[in-house]
DNA sequence: TTGATTATACAACAACTATTGAAATAACGG
DNA sequence: CCGTTATTTCAATAGTTGTTGTATAATCAA
């Protein structure tokens, strides 16, 4: 991943309703929802939650997936793996004893 | 960490300035450096820096500490450290499988 | 104390972001 | 074909963020 990258995705989680639609999303893997369904889980109004799906997507945090009538949205799994690789690579940069043995077990609990 | 906080982290780690700074006193671990030679590395003006420093250091991503005329930063790894932690919770929520054998092999380049 | 240096605070402005309702687009069911 | 439903686009507005120069505060060296 590289740097203008990282800008974006963190300024796509930089939102209160964006984190919480990525996070319901990650949820509802595989099967992803439909808008919605998110706005009325998230309860926000359908425009607004649009408006930060699509920035969502074009950041490439989400994909979309037309089915008839409705727009089903999933997580990008992979793509958040990659973000989380990069920040933790940074914050071991040429120090790698700074995160060792600091209870980054991630696939516990 | 609770979610507002993770949104403030993305919001000050959303700006090329901060995230270079950021990146900068990872580097410069544990020596950490003065704001002047900060703005001399990355070629900002320092009223400019000043500004990004404050969004850090107010985020608690870096430390600040008075050497007579010098605020000497450092970085605040543990804090990092946390955020990929809640990332990679997020990430994995309700499915631990999504993020096993993935190569999240973080301490190791 | 004086003069130079380091850094932050302030003020002004430009640029960007979020929110909302109304309108448009597209697809379904009858 | 027509009304209904799902979603996005558009336009207007309010609020926030980033950048810069100038001014201020604090420290040091002589």
């Amino acid at each position: 991943m590289d740097h203008p990258t990282a800008v974006l995705l963190f300024d796509v989680l930089a939102s209160g309703v964006r984190l919480d639609a990525f996070r319901l999303l990650v949820k509802k893997e595989p099967e992803g929802m439909v808008a919605g369904d998110i706005a009325a889980v998230l309860d926000v109004p359908p425009t607004n939650l649009s408006f930060h799906l699509k920035a969502l997507t074009q950041a490439r945090l989400l994909t979309v997936e037309q089915e008839g009538r409705f727009q089903r949205y999933r997580a990008n799994i992979p793509l958040m793996l990659d973000l989380i690789a990069y920040l933790t690579e940074e914050c071991c940069s040429g120090r790698p004893e700074q995160c060792a043995n600091r209870g980054l077990t991630p696939n516990l609990k």
